[in-house]
RNA sequence: CGGGGCGUAGCGCAGUCUGGUAGCGCGCACGGUUCGGGACCGUGAGGUCGGAGGUUCGAAUCCUCUCGCCCCGACCA
């Protein structure tokens, strides 16, 4: 059914086709991820199911960063989900930054209702210290460091942990902001400021190799403004991509945390020359919010658009035939085809289930994101050949099937580094030099970034963001050095940043 | 917390104004015809209408209370 036929049954929740990106970019987002199977609102307010195939994705993720970790030198471990209030709050701009969005565990024991069926929070059972879900685990983290780092042959301490997070945010969206989610965290110590700027900068830098490399998003490197600054940072760094509406999103963060954490727990070492110094910190991290990135990035108004490199499934071969025999004769011809790209590495899937037809099979195929279909029917054997398409441009081709194992591969390789390219041509299309108020504030309205000079005070930053709702997404680290006047306040700037609404 | 909306079959909804046999589409089960871009026909299963109380001969429908969810705003590394 077309599109527009659903408007008049006024009921479009059963339309085979999306809602379109260019109607309702929100809607559209919540179908997909709907439809493609890749996750469910909960019963549990703000938390959302991630489904196996939207797992899949966030498994292949986890594997390429983990693997990443790994070279530069980390090592997993895992800390307490509970952090005790007394904890949290040693950090004092860090205790402020999330006190507002705490999960709070005050008791340890349910019982019977007295009053009747059911159960309640048993009063005797009141904990002596709260316990609070870790927001983030700078806190129990560093209270750990504490015992672990007595001297400077302790450093660098190089660890990272996979874990779920909460924070009672008011409002929520699947993906992109959920009260609880899954992330990464690293968290270092190091004996110099200059080590531990490095180790922020290194792990920004391995972020952006693979939001750029694996999930073929291009991204901005730079620094946040101070207002937009991690809570107990001195400095926060960030990677920004941009969506296909034109907005931001933040897809990973570096902090470098100067020694105030070091301070806050007391975490000394005794460094070569016997004198007694607080450790330096970083911490860093990706959540599942880069599944939204990858979804809102790529995806059409057909469904999801994977890069292969996360793609759990990259090849699906679906036949079409009428008869159990030709079905025979096609799977025959499949299974060797099968067995040679599965070799090489590729993930296939050969669907040959019978309870739908092949043209629903390409439309469900499609949605899910699969960036290689191919189909063979009898009309194929006879030729040789087996029809190929590519998720990324819908382009279909014939090809034969003597090397369609090398074709299929270097499709692949083509796909990863053309969906890229369109996002990257989207990104530059989308980036404006603006350098006066209303020219601003027009093009705020249409989307996309906005390179302007601003004036480096946090008043100008708020003034923006309560005209427009853009903010500074961040200084860009290759930021060329040259003067202006700021956009807003016509002060002295040396530099432009990238304003923008954002996620 | 303020404003708006919604809870009826697994999912999406109509029915509520004006009380009187609980319906439709999708999905599901079975049978058949189909099969190169989301097939069709037939048969069938499936609901104490979010919960509690009230009005009434009779409540999905009217009244009171209550629980939950969604959207907009405030909030948000």
């Amino acid at each position: 059914m077309p599109y527009y036929l659903c408007f008049c049954s006024g009921d479009n929740s059963m339309s085979k086709a999306l809602p379109k990106r260019s109607e309702n970019y929100s809607e559209w987002y919540n179908e997909i991820v709907k439809r493609a199977d890749l996750a469910e609102n909960s019963a549990v307010r703000g938390c959302m199911v991630i489904k196996p195939y939207g797992y899949a994705i966030w498994e292949k993720m986890q594997r390429a960063l983990d693997d990443m970790f790994k070279a530069t030198g980390h090592v997993n471990a895992y800390f307490p989900l509970f952090v005790p209030k007394s904890f949290l709050e040693k950090e004092e701009e860090h205790a402020a930054g999330f006190a507002k969005e705490c999960a709070v565990v005050t008791h340890y024991r349910l019982k019977g209702n007295p009053d009747g069926k059911g159960l309640v929070v048993d009063p005797n059972a009141k904990l002596e210290e709260e316990l609070i879900i870790r927001p983030t685990s700078e806190a129990v983290i560093w209270n750990t460091y504490k015992g672990w780092i007595q001297s400077w042959r302790d450093l660098p301490l190089l660890i990272n942990q996979w874990a779920n997070v909460v924070r009672w945010e008011m409002r929520t969206r699947i993906f992109l902001r959920t009260a609880e989610f899954l992330w990464q965290e690293g968290h270092t110590a190091h004996a110099t400021e200059a080590e531990a700027v490095e180790e922020t900068e290194k792990m920004l830098g391995v972020y952006a190799d693979f939001v750029e490399n694996w999930m073929a998003v291009p991204v901005i490197q730079g620094v946040k403004t101070p207002n937009e600054r991690f809570a107990g940072a001195e400095d926060t760094y960030c990677i920004e991509g941009m969506m296909q509406d034109g907005k931001a999103l933040q897809c990973g963060t570096s902090h470098f945390l100067g020694q105030n954490f070091a301070k806050s727990f007391d975490v000394q070492f005794v460094n070569k020359e016997n004198q007694l110094e607080y450790a330096w910190a970083t911490s860093w991290g990706v959540s599942t919010r880069l599944m939204g990135a990858l979804i809102m990035a790529h995806s059409d108004d057909q469904g999801l658009v994977l890069p292969p490199k996360l793609a759990p499934i990259q090849v699906v071969i679906i036949p079409i035939y009428r008869s159990p025999e030709d079905l025979a004769t096609i799977s025959e011809k499949v299974e060797p085809i099968v067995a040679e790209l599965k070799a090489v590495g590729i993930s296939v899937k050969y669907d040959d289930s019978d309870n739908q037809r092949s043209g629903w099979k390409f439309a469900e195929y499609e949605l899910k994101g699969v960036p290689v279909r191919m189909a063979i029917g009898m009309r194929d054997l006879e030729n040789g050949t087996v029809e190929v398409a590519r998720r990324d441009t819908l382009e279909k081709s014939s090809v034969s099937i003597q090397g369609i194992v090398d074709h299929v591969k270097g499709l692949l390789d083509e796909i990863q580094v053309n969906i890229y390219q369109k996002a990257l041509k989207f990104r530059e299309e989308n980036t404006y030099r603006v350098d006066d108020w209303d020219g601003f504030k027009d093009q705020i309205e249409k989307g996309g970034f906005i390179s302007a000079h601003w004036d480096g005070t946090s008043e100008t930053e708020e003034a923006i963001k309560n005209e427009t709702k853009a903010t500074i997404r961040c200084i860009p680290l290759d930021a060329d050095k040259e003067t202006g006047k700021c956009v807003y306040s016509g002060n002295e700037s040396s530099k432009r940043v990238i304003f923008a609404r954002a996620y």
